[in-house]
DNA sequence: CGAAGCGTTGAAAATAATCAAGTCATGTGG
DNA sequence: CCACATGACTTGATTATTTTCAACGCTTCG
């Protein structure tokens, strides 16, 4: 019961009182997912709100292709698939635990009364998506105007700026994410990836190896991130 | 008075009553704008909502770098800035008419009432954001998995079915894009785009010319944005 | 008529993707 | 506990795509 409440109220709902917080966390499916299970998939039908209790979430998209990019990594205490909790449609895109993840969700029919006792919640739902399309909007203009290594460099530091964590040696990146993961969430092949984390680690900027990022220099890795200055 | 009415009542707001919309149009601020002015700048305080009586607007983002993009071009009663008008925060992004065009809105004292009054309206707009936001997960999609022609053809698409015109010998754009335009919703360069539509226009699929497109076949262009079959 | 803006095109250069071998960990089953 | 299979990563060579730079042509409009 404590640790439903840990997320709940660092949450979207931190705005309701106690006692409905307590009666939403009690109401709450609970699921706990291994690392790389799905939780939902792109055209399913949305009807489902979720938070994360604990761990961490992917949401993707795939093409009919197969290619797949990250639209974003989700952490502790998010909330997701908002819309799909309040009006009904198909998800439009697909959520995988990236760890071992516990995640709370209610039915589109429970959390619809809540919205409606706590009007202040709207604006904060609304709030909330905003920030997203307003992040969406950034990873969009990136995509459009800037060269991989710079989007890389850009995609780190939200990492470490969401999720790090003190490593062995620098900042690590609190997720274990592969070269195919990283080049997902830039927009490029897994190769390029490797070539970039290569040579900023012949630089001193950071150390990589399986699955794992330590920053060393956040600094210099500040600096790669903005506009191109050439300094071979 | 019924001009206002026009694009109101097939807008967002379509679902209040009769006497409502009425008061909705009488104290909206009406603006006329000449093409190429500013609605509002990246940046602005937001605390407007926009709705298009006539004419199309075109919401684009900056970099400190000076690079533009597209984000989105909107068309009759359409309604932007949404979340601005909920919401106090900052606009991120710019919105400029395209043609000339006149644009209702609303500050936010006012609007926020309305809200209140039918919440029926805080669903609709929750829909609207989040097709938006399904919209610009799906060009995120395409301009991090797709090459420039296919984009450029899913552009030129949309466009069409937004709001294509009968032309002189195909169907028009409705809308007098440059190759610097296309370029900035397409994410590419104007020279690429230039090529791309020199091909197209020798291919009998489409004529160009000084911002002018007219689409001559579109079950042809439908085939250039499907994933690449190469037939030279 | 001239200037400004828009468009085209060629050639060169840069960037990133693709293909093809590799190496190096990691963990599993014998 | 070790051998080995697997998955992750690296790197070189090649190719494809796109950008950049530069020059020039065509319209439109004052």
């Amino acid at each position: 019961m404590g640790t439903v409440h840990r997320a709940l109220s660092r949450s979207l709902f931190s705005e309701i009182d106690r006692v409905a917080l307590e009666q939403l966390g009690s109401i709450a499916r609970v699921e706990a997912r291994v690392a790389g299970e799905q939780i939902f998939l792109q055209g399913d039908p949305a009807d489902r709100v979720y938070l994360i209790e604990t761990g961490q979430v992917r949401l993707s998209k795939v093409t009919d292709v197969g290619e797949q990019i990250v639209v974003a990594v989700l952490t502790d205490a998010e909330v997701f698939a908002v819309i799909g909790g309040l009006r009904p449609t198909t998800y439009p895109l697909s959520a995988e635990s990236m760890t071992d993840t516990v995640v709370l969700s209610w039915r589109r029919e429970q959390i619809g009364p809540v919205f409606r006792a706590y009007p202040e919640l709207v604006g904060a739902a609304m709030e909330l998506v905003a920030s997203r399309m307003r992040e969406l909007q950034d990873r969009y203009h990136e995509l459009a105007t800037l060269p991989v290594p710079q989007r890389l460099a850009r995609a780190l530091l939200r990492l470490v700026d969401r999720c790090g964590t003190d490593g062995d040696q620098g900042i690590g990146l609190g997720l274990r994410l592969s070269r195919q993961d990283l080049a997902e969430m830039t927009g490029t092949t897994l190769y390029t990836v490797s070539r970039i984390l290569s040579a900023w680690g012949s630089d001193g900027v950071l150390i990589s190896g399986r699955r794992r990022v330590e920053i060393l220099d956040i600094a210099a890795l500040e600096g790669l991130a903005e506009v191109s200055e050439r300094e071979d």
